[in-house]
RNA sequence: GGCGCUGUAGCAAAGUGGUAAUGCAGUGGACUGCAACUCCGCCAUCGUCGGUUCGAUUCCGACCAGCGCCUCCA
């Protein structure tokens, strides 16, 4: 049984073999925290949790870090916006995405750094880059250009390995003006100066802050290596952050690969547009979870597969809550069982071959009717392993009582209502009174209750 | 200009050198007092034009149409 994954690196599917089988070791840049987590922000979180639960069942150890950055421009400009402590928004933020996170069924990773907890490991990181040759310290007669630290990108002579990228190829400073600072266009802040009423950490160069780059290569070479199994980020990542993370990381740690992996998945599009800013189309996780449960949210992102674009629609995520319906409604009426992953099963294996959630996903289609076709032990049988390829989806992990009925902010009757409905439409089939019957069930439909009667007695749910 | 991606049924989405999984929607039927649920069935020739091949949606080429990155960005 083996994994292959698609390595943006050689732009190929490989076999994936981990360096060390006891201690598998995975990063996913996580989110900057200065609002909050659009849905775009949801996929890479969500497609490679999903891949961190498939290497858990083919290896004992996993250590999956995913970040949390604390200090950037970004942040500080929202701070000053609405004169609140940096603090108090990077804590509402990030508790913010860990809630968001949580919804999607998204794992705890194993670690999660914050970039302001790891200042003196960037620190040293950018000492070591200076003494190797591959950054320098501005030294410019403009005073508010001191006390920068630059990665020199013609110092390493393969920058560009990961994107494919030839700078001098590259309309270098087309769309934005080069700093006059920098000895090459292409170079990259690693420490730039802090004013003093922005945040900033003494170092040998002056009062400052760290990059952005150089955030993920201190805290991955702290937390899980110099050299990673698989680097996971979205398809935006690869240049710059990704290809420079490479550069430093590598020149810092005397040539050594920052990754042996690198994974990106595709983007997120809103009616067959970009998110962005000027078209005002960002759909926060947090608004549509007030719309739809989590588990839709994840369903809709797994339904395709990671690599390629995804289009975002209201249509989509009715359909994708319709299916969970189904299979819920599978679930409802049968006891709870174990659940066991079948590893030579279809599905495990078409995860096996890039992630392919969408044909693991049809899988489960067809074991839900496998189900609803068999009887006895062997329905017992069908349902542990539908069960075990849910768990490994993060899919179907509610009660289903819970998912049909719990309430939502549009409910025109409560749960005790609908009760005291079906008791009277009860009664009134048991008198053969099916007009009355039939005009309770009108009532409950119009207030957004759908019945199923069955052997069992009458179950609701809400449409 | 450099690097790269996509085009499969109303919508969504896999896949393969030998005539196309799956879900939603639609539709015919069974079940049901009527429904709902469930089950059985129906519903595409894979952007266009060429080439290679016994045979291509799948390989190659051209073209058309979308799109991304090259600046912060998942």
């Amino acid at each position: 049984m083996e994994l292959k994954l698609y390595n943006s690196l050689t732009r190929q599917k490989q076999v994936f073999e981990p360096m060390d089988p006891q201690r598998v070791t995975m990063y996913a840049c996580g989110p900057t925290v200065y609002n909050y987590v659009h849905i775009g922000n949801a996929r890479p979180a969500v497609v490679f949790d999903t891949l961190y639960r498939v290497l858990k069942c083919l290896y004992s150890n996993v250590v999956y870090a995913r970040n949390i950055t604390d200090i950037d421009d970004k942040i500080i400009n929202k701070s000053n916006e609405l004169s609140q402590d940096i603090n108090v928004i990077t804590k509402k933020y990030s508790e913010a995405y860990f809630e968001d996170m949580q919804a999607l069924n998204t794992l705890t990773p194993d670690k999660i750094p914050y970039a302001t907890q790891h200042i003196p490991e960037m620190i040293d990181m950018v000492q070591a880059l200076i003494d190797r040759g591959h950054a320098y310290e501005t030294d410019s007669e403009n005073l508010s250009d001191r006390g920068h630290v630059l990665f020199s990108v013609p110092s390493m002579p393969n920058y560009g390995q990961l994107s494919k990228r030839n700078l001098d190829e590259q309309e270098a400073g087309a769309r934005v003006e080069v700093a006059g600072y920098k000895q090459y266009a292409g170079d990259f802040v690693l420490w730039k100066p802090s004013t003093d009423n922005e945040p900033g950490w003494d170092s040998p160069w002056g009062r400052g802050r760290p990059g952005w780059h150089l955030e993920c290569s201190a805290m991955i070479k702290k937390h899980l290596g110099e050299t990673i199994d698989i680097h996971a980020g979205g398809q935006d990542l690869i240049f710059p952050h990704h290809e420079n993370e490479i550069a430093q990381s590598c020149c810092a740690n005397d040539g050594k690969a920052l990754a042996n992996f690198w994974m990106h998945n595709g983007f997120i599009n809103i009616n067959g547009e970009k998110m962005s800013k000027s078209l005002g189309n960002f759909r926060l996780v947090n608004d549509l979870l007030q719309q739809y449960p989590g588990e839709v949210l994840r369903y809709v992102i797994l339904s395709s597969h990671y690599r390629s674009e995804q289009n975002f629609s209201k249509e989509l995520l009715d359909s994708a809550w319709r299916t969970l319906d189904s299979l819920y409604g599978l679930i409802r009426g049968l006891e709870p069982v174990e659940a066991v992953l079948e590893p030579s099963g279809a599905a495990f294996k078409a995860l096996l071959d890039d992630l392919n959630t969408p044909v693991a996903i049809s899988e489960l289609y067809r074991l839900a009717k496998a189900v609803n076709q068999a009887k006895g032990d062997e329905q017992q049988d069908i349902m542990r392993e539908l069960a075990g390829l849910a768990d490994i989806l993060g899919l179907l992990q509610q009660d289903p009582e819970q998912w049909f009925t719990q309430a939502r902010a549009d409910d025109q009757l409560t749960a005790e209502q609908v009760e005291v409905l079906i008791q009277a439409r009860q009664q009134a089939k048991q008198e053969k009174d099916f007009a009355k019957a039939d005009q309770v069930r009108q009532q409950l439909l119009d207030g957004g209750v759908i019945l199923e009667d069955s052997r069992e007695g009458t179950k609701w749910r809400r449409s």
